[in-house]
DNA sequence: CGAATGTTGTTGCAACTGCAACTTTTAAGC
DNA sequence: GCTTAAAAGTTGCAGTTGCAACAACATTCG
């Protein structure tokens, strides 16, 4: 039994907050949703010729990946608890690159299709505007990560874009330290660029004492 | 008398698609939404104490720039009909750098304030969850071109961010040409590096006979 | 525990890119 | 139609970055 399965439940989600357990159940029917669990490694969703659904990250951790033609991996996005992913999300993959959602960990994701999210309810749900408001708050968040990635990628300079990365950060925790997420090797496909030259800026920064390093802590000199 | 203010109303607007001209009359009564103009240069909203508002470019051009501490303009998000801004779905403007909604011509633009989006109408219009429905729709096509551009902007070289950018075009027009929505020196910032550097390897592309670009129609060599 | 796997940290070098400083073309405004 | 501003197109050069190829830790797992 993995810690997943036994910690969280649908009621949980932000997708369905403000909706009663019963309502859930209805729901899920109506919609003809599905829930499924992968491990750590399995590839949760391929953007080849799946019919349009709408997946939702219930539990665990994930990542939306892209390798390109000569086998460069990119992580092109992070997915948490509550965030959403999907064909008509996301990427329409038009560049003929792989491109697929692979679980980090063990995951809980409940596919729903498209059209049960944009059209109404034929069944009439007495819950489903609710749902189609939460949907509204996930998507609207996602479009700010995404907004917030384009504003670190934005910079030129590889220093540029960790000191943008490194702000945004810190302004969040309210503070002049934060603890990344991920690992530096992470870190460096989320800002697309080389680790090794990432590296060799972070620790000229280092030396420069603009920026102070402990594990995955970061603190910034004022 | 421009042209814009003739032209469109509301009701041609994705936002108030399927309500009627006298429910959205009411809903904006309801919503304490306001509608303004703008002529081709003004500032359309800057994200500085600006209350939680969202913008909805009912018609004309729009550009959501940012200005950093050294003078450098990059465009952050091409605004076009239909499109959405606001504090909450873009950025929260953590870096404290100068960050402004442009208009590029005439526009009209509605402001809706953000709680009457995500809440329960107080009034429970019966218009609402069509209106919510709508905004969802905006919004998921607004994380959908957030995808796009981290997809152009993850490729690693200048030539390679051009490459996907005509690929994802190329491949939206169906066709192995499509025409520019904008200027080179837009596309550079678009892409994230220097105008220069980024002509310099389109002028390479085109005599190693990858590209044909004719004023603003670019054709890929299949 | 030891092997395997993944992360961190470094370095040399060639290639790429940003910057500055121009000229030439287009487009826009009066 | 003329003036002005914006866009397109070039080039040299210095500084940055990607790439390849390692070494040193750290973690995980049978």
């Amino acid at each position: 039994m993995d810690k997943c399965a036994a910690a969280c439940a649908l009621e949980n989600s932000k997708l369905f907050e403000g909706i009663g357990e019963e309502d859930i159940k209805h729901m899920m029917e109506c919609s003809g949703a599905k829930v499924k669990k992968f491990r750590s490694g399995d590839v949760i969703c391929t953007f080849e010729g799946s019919a349009d659904k709408v997946g939702v990250l219930i539990c665990g951790e994930a990542e939306l990946e892209r390798v390109d033609y000569s086998g460069n991996r990119t992580v092109l996005e992070i997915l948490a608890e509550g965030d959403v992913f999907g064909q008509t999300l996301a990427f329409g993959n038009l560049t003929g690159d792989m491109l697929d959602v692979v679980a980090k960990s063990s995951c809980q994701v409940v596919f729903i299709p498209a059209d049960f999210v944009s059209s109404r309810c034929s069944n009439a749900c007495f819950r489903h505007s609710m749902f189609v408001r939460n949907m509204l708050g996930i998507i609207a968040s996602k479009a700010r990560s995404l907004s917030e990635r384009i504003e670190v990628l934005s910079n030129r300079t590889i220093r540029d874009k960790l000191l943008c990365y490194f702000a945004i950060n810190c302004a969040k925790a309210r503070s002049d330290k934060f603890t990344m997420p991920f690992s530096f090797t992470t870190l460096a496909d989320y800002i697309c660029c080389d680790r090794s030259a990432m590296m060799r800026e972070l620790s000229q920064m280092k030396e420069e004492g603009i920026v102070q390093i402990d594990k995955r802590e970061v603190k910034m000199a004022s």
